[in-house]
DNA sequence: ATTAAAAGGTAATACAAATTACCGTTTAAT
DNA sequence: ATTAAACGGTAATTTGTATTACCTTTTAAT
């Protein structure tokens, strides 16, 4: 490379996008413990120099990876429609989610390492999966006060739900059919229950 | 340790036993990458000599390892009691072994070095967990001739409610109550699923 | 124009841990 | 009794790789 100095204005961040994105691909690809930061550096075309001045170090990078990782869990609960249709909207960005090669590559070298970071885990889990959690424990509460649903612990309720939709990817069905309200809403009736 | 020298007749094995142990516990506790070959000598009382021999590398000794904890699923499906009894039978053992600390370490070091040992964690699915449903899968093949349980793909069957012990695990439900024939055989009559 | 900031590139440095080597000791086997 | 097997203990060897150090280059700021 002959490209080097300091990067014209406005592009400051964009080495740093560039990092992150070969990094995480990296990452994804040999776990972490199997990852050299020379090879990161060589791939991002960025010099172990930037890296250490930006992330401090190997876990410092990780963490940033990962940390951008978890934003993916936005919360998807449409206010206007109907309970059981935001519940499959829902339910299929969930599963969408939870069932990407990419997710459960992330989960897989979380858990993995999660004996050599046990914050960092704990805080994918809390910024990620639990905000879609909290989400839906307040969404049943909001609909039970409608008069929807069974009236019984939200949180149970939630809980029970997202184990079915878990229970899908579990299951590698690959194919997921939103079956409207009467498919999803399992503990009011079911009889829709594929347990 | 003064002890060393060839050891006395009909305690060869001795060593090796408790060599495994040794490094099962430390495994357990440590995962593979953040452990040395010199921890699991000295807390094995035996040189690291001995280890190369028996398991030629780190790895090796990790395959020994792993290898003697999937023999614990044993099948547990006794045919003379009434099908909904003997499904109760294996579902307590079942529940019991995915959901013994131990048991949960095991799956977590091995999905995390998945990736460094791939046939690894693929044999311990076949010997472990596989043989489970696949003996799951011919009890409901003879008890579905016997005019018992729904008339469906067995394997399906079998999945369906593999899926449900493994929610009762996920849920972290800490105590199984066990509920007779009803309760357990949820697909043949859904008022007992709880999902 | 001059200085400081932000990178790049290469080559030490440091260090941990796996693997080997060497030697001494005890017991089995003959 | 002698030899070989099986083991213990210590230390060398090797390797991989994270982390630093040093120097050069480009651009921003003044």
């Amino acid at each position: 490379m002959v490209k080097c100095g300091r990067p014209p204005k406005g592009q400051e961040c964009q080495s740093r996008e560039r990092l992150l994105d070969s990094a995480l691909q990296l990452f994804l690809e040999h776990g972490y413990g199997d990852l050299s930061m020379e090879t990161i550096a060589k791939d991002a075309h960025v010099s172990m120099r930037t890296i250490y001045s930006r992330f401090g170090n190997k876990a410092g990078l990780f963490g940033a990876v990962i940390k951008r990782c978890s934003d993916q869990f936005v919360d998807r609960l449409p206010e206007n429609l109907e309970p059981g249709e935001a519940l499959t909207v829902f339910a299929k960005h969930y599963v969408h989610l939870i069932t990407r090669p990419d997710a459960v590559r992330i989960r897989t070298i979380l858990i993995g390492e999660s004996l050599r970071f046990p914050e960092l885990a704990a805080q994918f889990y809390e910024q990620g999966p639990q905000r879609a959690r909290d989400a839906l424990v307040e969404f049943f509460i909001k609909k039970q006060q409608g008069g929807y649903f069974a009236q019984m612990n939200p949180r149970v309720l939630a809980d029970h739900f997202l184990s079915c939709l878990r229970n899908e990817h579990f299951q590698k069905l690959q194919s997921y059919r939103p079956r409207k309200a009467g498919g999803l809403t399992v503990i009011s009736s079911p009889k829709g229950c594929h347990c």
